[in-house]
This record gives structure tokens, sequence and C-alpha cells, in this order.
DNA sequence: AATGAATGAGCGTTCATTCAT
DNA sequence: TATGAATGAACGCTCATTCAT
């Protein structure tokens, strides 16, 4: 029930926002009563904290199986990363909405604690800029802190128009971004 | 008055988001009550449109002047639309942050007239991406469409974490996005 | 309409008891809305405190009147003064029964408030018993503090059960308090 | 269990109030569920009579043993007596305080039978206020039930305030009360 | 141009109670 | 003996909105 709760919830928080989904509303869609929400959560803050860390922690997870991979070199990771980005976007679409809509509601408790993870993954992200950079892969000159902010612009904003169904497979959207990344849109003279 | 209700309205919203301020905290602030928040707007999500309307105006405005400047070419309108994107996020922070979280409670009637603007500044950016392909000064093979959608998501994403007190200017970002996006990353061999 | 709904409140807190009042039940008795209740009030509490300091600050005036009155030796005075408050107890019953059981539910910031007009009470009165003794008009050996709350236990417990419908009026119960309290009911052998 | 559970309950309904006080925190506190206290109790208000009649019931037996001393004259019985309640208000002050602020919440089954039991106790006391003055060891021209209701309201107020870790023991509490009581306060001239 | 009083619907939350196991 | 899941009714409170003045 508590696992139905959360499913119910990300699909309702994703179409309606968390401020403007009633609690009374994810349980009618269980055939349930209030009572029933608070003996699985405290208070909706935690639900939609559950639903965050959940997100943030698949992302972690991921990104680390990717960088431990000692077969790839820098590119190849980035590579990877992006289409993990761009796929774990995409397979949980309602989930990263929510994820970046709504962090302001997250109470300062637990909005520190998710904080702390999205600052991880980004920090992850930038050593292995820096990485490549080191080993020759990427320019020397790079200001890596900018170009990971670029980068993650690039494929979190996916969230907000990215349909799968389209032309344009996840696969082919990673080719594109990563082609766009390594050597730009410049037709070279 | 209309137009002082406008301001500290932007600044609320951006503090506590659209829904979690109450016309009484607007009229607080400057002092007079809650039926003359009335007399000047229908109701709230007339206000928020209003906020909606006069940003993406400014941008469209700024754009076409970037556009109809025949003095540049391609790749330097491509430069100038970034760093006039970064810059207006820049500027006008708080409506850009009101901008792009609070879309969801325009309504549909007021959404619609949103979104067409939205799209036509998606448009124009992707127009200007074609015309360089075909001028020859970006490469052929381009999705323009996808390639204009990495563009927005790397500028618009400043929102989220953009200081213009930190170690980086906005001409810098621009310069360093700019770089990304023409020549990308890659240490050329 | 603010002072309708103390009245009311006053009226259904006795009966009922506080928390066991609801705000539904007093807007009901006036045939308004809750939000008319939060229109004139902040909160439950609000009420509550309000109701508390009137009934206070009432006894306190009425005891400043008798210990200015010059006219008064402190054997008057104290006469003057139980019967002022079997008297007030008596004629605001509801408040005095609010006051004295419904303590608990002011919270800390109004309790302090409260806590401090109580004392001044209380220790009004022990002063008149201090200057009896000083002046020779009760015993020496007294025990001004002690005596003190005997004293007001007497009256004050009358709001438990005192009905002035029955045999003995306020006066006579006055009577009848002031000579135990000075003479005490021993057989003199 | 059912006593570990009235002794929480005592302590929790003393600080918090009855109605204050969850069954859940009830529970919370001995490390079960809330299924156990029904397994114990038909309801809330059930717990809150026991509480109410061990300590009326345990005042009676002390009062009885009082007036079946022979050996004692009413002036002795009484000033018994009065230590017996100082005493027990001061040992069982948390069940005191119960049985004095939260006799609405009986529930009007309940409470007849505990206003019974109150009844009782009060004209066993007026009974012997009686006795002494047949015996003229009072004075003749007492009202009986007037002076009892005193020494009660002297002696049950006792329960708002007195702390007997203060200056003043149960013991010398009891002889000042006595000797206003038997003697009054004023000096004789 | 602005106020002040009031509404009405809804919200998050609490809690005594039930009952199958 | 005790649990765990669930109910249902109520509660304090908020707030966008209305409207006579």
């Amino acid at each position: 029930m508590k696992q139905k709760m959360i499913d119910v919830s990300i699909h309702l928080f994703d179409k309606k926002g968390f401020t403007e989904t009633s609690i009374q509303e994810i349980v009618d869609e269980l055939g349930v009563t209030k009572g029933t929400f608070y003996y699985y959560f405290t208070n909706k803050q935690e639900l939609l904290t559950t639903i965050h860390l959940n997100f943030i922690e698949f992302l972690l997870k991921k990104q680390e199986e990717i960088l431990q991979d000692e077969a790839k070199d820098s590119r190849e990771k980035l590579r990877a990363m992006i289409y993990m980005v761009l796929q774990s976007i995409n397979e949980r679409k309602k989930s990263a909405r929510i994820f970046f809509r709504e962090m302001r509601n997250l109470g300062p408790k637990y909005l520190e604690q998710n904080v702390e993870k999205r600052d991880q993954f980004r920090k992850n992200l930038q050593q292995l800029v820096e990485e490549g950079i080191h080993k020759g892969e990427f320019q020397e000159d790079l200001h890596a802190d900018m170009v990971t902010r670029g980068i993650l612009g690039m494929t979190n904003w996916s969230y907000y128009w990215y349909n799968p169904e389209g032309d344009v497979s996840a696969e082919e959207l990673t080719d594109i971004y990563v082609e766009i990344l390594l050597n730009g849109i410049n037709k070279s003279d």
C-alpha cells in the first residue's frame, strides 16, 4: 500500500504539482481514506522526500557504475553518462519532473540532505571532466565547473520537452549532444 | 499601484512560489487590503500571466533585435543570443525563475498564449541555426531542432544555479558556452 | 461581532471545555462561517487569552479600588476583598470557571502574561495581610503567604460549587467566611 | 500491563490534560500498540473513570479511618482530616490534579457515580462539623454546610499551588490551616 | 480607488475506535 | 495477549473571491 501510494503520488504530483495535489486525491485514487495515508507517512512532505531521494539515489548509483568502469576512457564515460541521464529522465520522467520542480517544498531538513546528493552528482561529473583534461582527452584550458554546468543544462533540460516517442530516440539524442560537446557545430574551414 | 503589485508579487512568487504566496501577503507588503488587489486584477492567475507575458515578450523583443542585425553572421548572432539569454535571465532572475517554474499555474486559457510565445522564441533560434547551416557556417548534417534544444538547455538552465557575483561573469560564461557549442571540448589530435 | 464571539465562546467553553468546543460550534451559534472567526482572531488560543485577560484585569481593577480605600482598616479591606471575589466569581461565573480550569491551553507566551497577573493579585492580597499584621489588627506570628493561600482557596473554590440561587447569598457567605477567618470556629472556653 | 497503562496515563493526563493526551502517546510510552489498549479498556473514558475512582475511593477509605477513631474528639478529627487531605493531594499529586480538573470528560454515566462519592466525602466532613457543634466543641450558630465548603476550599485548592519541597511542610501547613479555622487570624483585644 | 466584512470550499492532520489475525 | 491496517469523523486553519459602501 505504501508503494502504491508513492506511485500514484508520483503520477499526481507530476500532473498537477505537489501543492496542487491534495491527499484526498491520492487516497481517492486507491479507494482508501486519508487516515490510511497517515498510517504510512508522517506528513505530505515525507512522501515528497521519499520520491526525491529515490530518484537521486538511483541516479547516483548509475553514475557510480559508469565511473568505475575501467574499460572506458573519459570520452566514453562522458557519453555513457549523458546517455544515462537522458535515459533516466526519460524512463522515470514523472519522478524527474518532480525532482527538478518541487525542490522548494521539501522543507529545510530534507532539503539539505537532498542538495548534498545533487551536489555530489554534479561534482562526480565535474571530476570526470577534470580527469579527461589531465589525461589529455579534453582541452587544457577548460573551465571544468562551467563546462559541467553546461552539460547538465543540456541533459537535464530534456525533462522539460523531450518526448522519446518523437522522431529522435534517446540514443540519437545522446549522439547529437555528445557530438556537439566534443566537436562543436562549427563548420571547420 | 498595479505595477507595485506586480513587483512585490515577482519578489514573493520567486521566494515562496505562486501557490504558496497568498494575496494577503502581497497586499500586506504594500499596506493595502485585498479588495484593492481585485480592483486591479480579476484573479490571481491574471497576475501570474502578466508576469509571464512581460518576461517572454521582453525576450522576444531582444531576440528580434539580434535577428535583424544585418551586420552579424550566424555565428555572431548565436553568440549574441546566448549572451542575451544569460544576461536576461540574470538581470530579471526572479521573473525568469517564475517563468520556468510556474507554468502549470497559468490555467489553460493563458497557458496557450504563453506556450505560443515560448515556441516562437525557440523557433526563432532554430531558424538561426538552420540559416547557419545553409550559409555553410555550421555543419550540414546537424539536427537543427535538437541542437536548438541543447543550446536552450545550456542557457536556460542557468536560472537554476548561475550567480553573477561568483567567479564567472555573464560575458565569460557566454564565451565558454559559445566555445563549447562551436568547437567542442575535444582535444583535436 | 467580535464581542458576540467572545460571549458565545465564554458560554461554550464553560459548558463543554475549551478543547472540547470547536470553532464550528462557536460560529454556528452566530449563524456565520469559520472564515469570519479567523477574520477577528488569529487563532483559537488568542480568543481564550482574551477571555482570561478580561477576567483577571477586571479582578485586579476591583482589587485596586479596595486597596486604595483609605477609609477602611485591614479587616474591612479583607472583608471587602472576600466579598468582591465571591461576587465576581459569581457574576462572571462562566469566565471564572474558564479562568480556573483552562490555563493549560493558553500557550507559553500568553501563559506567562497571565500568570504574572494572577501572581499580582495574590501578592496584593498578601500585602494586605502583612499590613494588618504590622498594624496590630492580625496576629503577629502569622505565615502571611500561607494564610493568603488559604483565603484564596476558600474564596476561589466557590467557582466549583457556589450557587447564589441557593439558601446562602453572597453577602451571607462573605459573613461566614470572614467570621471563620477572623475568629475561627472554635468554641471559646 | 493494565496497571502500567493507568500509571503512564496518570502521568500524561496530568502533564498534558486528558483530551490533549492521545492513546497513541500512552501506548508508545509502553512500547505496545493501540490494539493492546483496547484489550484492557473499552474506551478512553473508562480509563479516566478508573483513575478518578481510585483516587476518591482512596480518600474515602482514609476518611473512614479517621472518623472511626474513637480516641479523637472533633477538633482532633478535623485536624487529622485536613492533614490527610493535604497529604493525599500531595502524595498523589498527579491523580489529584486529574481528579479536580478532568471531571467534565467522564461522560454522564461515570460522572454520576463519581459525583456521588465526592458528595459522600463532603458530607462526611460536614457531619464531623455538625458533631463538633453538637458536642460543644465548635460554635453553635455555624452554617455547617458553608463551613465545610470553606474547609474543603482551603485544602483542595492546595492541588493548585502547594509544593512540599518549599519552605512549608504538609504538617506545618496543616497547623496553619487548623489554627485559622479554629481560632481565626484576629488579634484578640 | 479602496476598504472591511464575510463566505465557502478545501486542506493537512489527528485520533478514538474497529477488527481480522 | 497483542498486532497492524484501516476507517471516518472532526478539527484548526487558509485563502481566493465577492460585494456593499
